[in-house]
DNA sequence: AGGCCTGCTTGATCTTCATCAATCGTCGGA
DNA sequence: TCCGACGATTGATGAAGATCAAGCAGGCCT
């Protein structure tokens, strides 16, 4: 039997790199063997919706190569509230309360995903220790991000939020000085919490103030200029 | 030897209704036993901060009695977070991660607050799975809120993100169509990220969908018209 | 190569909310 | 009882950002 192309259960050359993620690094060969065996990793195409808002969660997710947009709506607007980059594993804390999502999802690019059924992990979780710990520290973590997430939205301006984002995509892709803008724009822009043509302008300000913007490559040319500008939280951790 | 009034262990009188709280209610008896012996319950005058944003965590804080404020500063600027009501454990995340305070944290109106060592909380947590399982689960819903609070920042205007609190603090405090406002307004005002005065003209929208304002009494006069104004967030669960 | 589509940018105007300023009302103390 | 302080309110003005409306540039199709 021959499952198609877009469907199939988690090759193993593809497990070394699903299996050192802090969520599954830790626990037991056997139960982590469970988790795959039971999942299957699928092809979407871009622009795909994988879940809706509202939906009770049936699977968890781990974004394995492309990239992908979590996004609320509510009276009418949308917004996006996480880019999700390869490796990494979304929507835990709905599987893990059985509650329905708080965001829908969709890849902005084509995109490989690893879909792993919500009664199982919930499952698992239960006998392996590891693996409930590391889901206790990955909420505790993610918890903090959207704290972050929010005192920023309340209590900077858009620039300000910009130059913050630029700093710390900065930091993760290598303190080079350079940095290489993902998502298309307009998707920054709503994670952003701001416009498209704000964007624009947000860009335009920290011109002045030590970035240098060529379509999505971004350069740090004077990072304490941006610093000063954007006052990065001290809380770094 | 007696300890001053204002610090004690937790007497035995106290101790049901904190241990009936979701977070310890489920783990075995001795080693609930070792958190409480571990930790004490002291009395706070109001207005006193109990811990500074960057802080490395200590204490694992449940508020017994009283009223207190989560709030956070950056930019020359504060934000409260959130307000905290008896019975309820709080910066849960931090413990955990045992990472700093994103939050500073202050009582309101005079407290009681039992404090956990942090250590002694992480320690326990290796030891029953039952406690961790409520960690866990305790950090999953409180990601959830803070989702929902950056999405009503995102999406909403000021006098909608009003009208939701006071929907969900009516159904909170019994469906009864009276909501008492237990925090001054101008905290409330801050939780909902806007100026006093505009909370003041918030309310004076309200008033033309549903509500009636006195001091700190409010009534939801037609429920279906504030709904209809602030449309709530269909997920409610 | 031409042309179109799409995303980004730029400028002008409008909305929402913050700020500034003054007043009111209540509570507590002298 | 009067006074002072503080929180809440109301009005007037200002700033940040959204919306509306064109342009612009690169990619893609024919």
């Amino acid at each position: 039997m021959k499952l198609p192309e877009s469907e199939s259960s988690v090759r193993p050359a593809e497990r070394p790199e699903i299996a050192t993620l802090p969520l599954f690094r830790d626990m037991g060969e056997a139960e982590r063997n469970r988790i795959f065996s039971g999942s299957f990793l699928q092809v979407f195409p871009p622009q795909l919706t994988l879940f809706e808002l509202g939906q009770r969660a049936d699977f968890l997710h781990v974004l394995v190569d492309g990239l992908a947009e979590l996004y609320a709506h509510s009276a009418g607007r949308d917004t996006t509230m996480r880019i999700v980059e390869p490796v990494t594993s979304f929507i835990l804390a709905a599987v893990v309360t059985d509650m329905p999502y708080l965001m829908s999802a969709r890849t902005l690019t084509s995109s490989r995903v690893l879909l792993v059924p919500a009664a199982l992990v919930r499952e698992v979780i239960k006998q392996d220790t590891a693996l409930m710990q590391a889901t206790m520290h990955e909420l505790a973590l993610g918890y903090r991000d959207v704290v972050r997430a929010l005192t920023d939205m309340k209590l900077r301006q858009s620039a300000e939020r910009l130059g913050n984002l630029i700093l710390q995509q900065e930091r993760r892709q290598g303190s080079t000085g350079r940095v290489q803008l993902r998502a298309e724009k307009r998707v920054l822009a709503s994670l952003l919490g701001m416009t498209p043509e704000n964007l624009s302008r947000a860009f335009g300000v920290l011109g002045s103030h030590g970035l240098v913007v060529d379509g999505s490559q971004v350069r740090v040319v004077d990072r304490s200029a941006l610093e000063a500008f954007s006052r990065p939280d001290p809380v770094r951790e």
